[in-house]
DNA sequence: CAATTTGTTCAATAATAAATGAACTTTTTG
DNA sequence: CAAAAAGTTCATTTATTATTGAACAAATTG
């Protein structure tokens, strides 16, 4: 009875089908939906691919889903093309882009005679993963560098046995800390840069 | 405007105050609450530092009360002690138990003239890490190594511009797997096994 | 410069995940 | 072996997070 502990395993259900047009300004042509349906079967691959991942680093879905179509996509698609292929709402759209701009995921392309945004995803992983750790880990251990710091020192001052123990395991904890340190740069190498 | 793509920075929030006693059957010494507030302030920020740690990492809250608690305490804790000092249920405890359990993250130890079982904190990295990289990530590494082979089969046929594209960014995600592949025997190496 | 198109923001709602606590099983004790 | 204690499970409740869609702002067009 191993019980998983992060959501990797997680199956992705099918969007809760709304009935379509009626509410949202959608042409409805006869009873043909056009929502998630309307994918190709190696788009909707792509699609549960990457919400899956994105999931496991704590993102909302719909950022995954936005990113594997444009991953899949030759051409650039604007937030026309998104909202129809995934059924997702305008704000909910705008959102996920906003998310995957500031994270260098994907990129804006000027399509002459459009004068929407269009966009492509980018595709080198060192690019996201070296902002993220730049961006997330690295401040993160940097501060806790600090806290630790004075922890310790706190600590020193006190000679009875709990004392002691406290500050074993802040030495403890700052030693996991040293041991991310020293995995970052490895990862770096890895990604090429 | 940077907006922050995962839950690093999140707040902790103290805990929403419930009237104690009244409800659990717990004992009120005067108007004391023996929740949260019990805790000295170290452990306090342990058990926000494991909060915020193990929700980057996707797991609820609770565990990371649990195991930060149980990290900065020098004697065993049993499920009283945990469900006192911070204020949870017992079936979120014995949860929180379990998960941490399973993971490698927490260990019984035998407290003679007790029949409950007692708590430590198990505080060597490479345990946990090691586990949730074997557990977790290479198992899906695995997986998609055999689903890219098969898409990128199936694309060979193709011969038109699409197929091309197709390909080429089922290669690109391979590529990516692989530099993921390398990096985890570094990080065991560092991680020290 | 009014009308239209495009994109964003945010309050309200829906969907999801976590915590509670009562009912239960298992183990221990007298 | 009945009663008590310890621990688990799971249906319900509560809290959290994501999504919607209406209102808005900005840019473009005729």
């Amino acid at each position: 009875m191993v019980t998983s502990h992060l959501n990797l395993s997680s199956d992705i259900k099918p969007k809760t089908e709304k009935q379509p047009g009626s509410k949202r300004g959608i042409k409805v042509r006869g009873t043909q939906n056009d929502g998630v349906l309307a994918m190709t079967p190696l788009e909707l691959e792509m699609v549960e691919f990457f919400v899956r991942a994105v999931q496991m680093l704590g993102f909302p879905k719909s950022v995954g889903e936005i990113y594997g179509l444009l991953f899949i996509s030759e051409r650039s698609l604007n937030m026309d093309d998104v909202m129809q292929k995934l059924n997702l709402s305008k704000g909910g759209t705008s959102q996920g882009f906003k998310q995957l701009r500031n994270m260098g995921a994907i990129r804006v392309v000027y399509v002459p005679g459009d004068r929407r945004d269009h966009y492509v995803a980018e595709t080198e992983l060192r690019q996201f993963a070296g902002g993220f750790i730049r961006e997330q880990i690295q401040p993160q251990l940097a501060f806790w560098e600090t806290r630790l710091g004075m922890l310790e020192n706190a600590m020193k001052n006190g000679s009875d046995g709990n004392a002691h123990f406290l500050h074993e395991r802040i030495s403890k904890l700052n030693s996991w800390r040293q041991q991310m340190q020293r995995i970052l740069p490895l990862i770096n190498m890895v990604l090429g840069k």
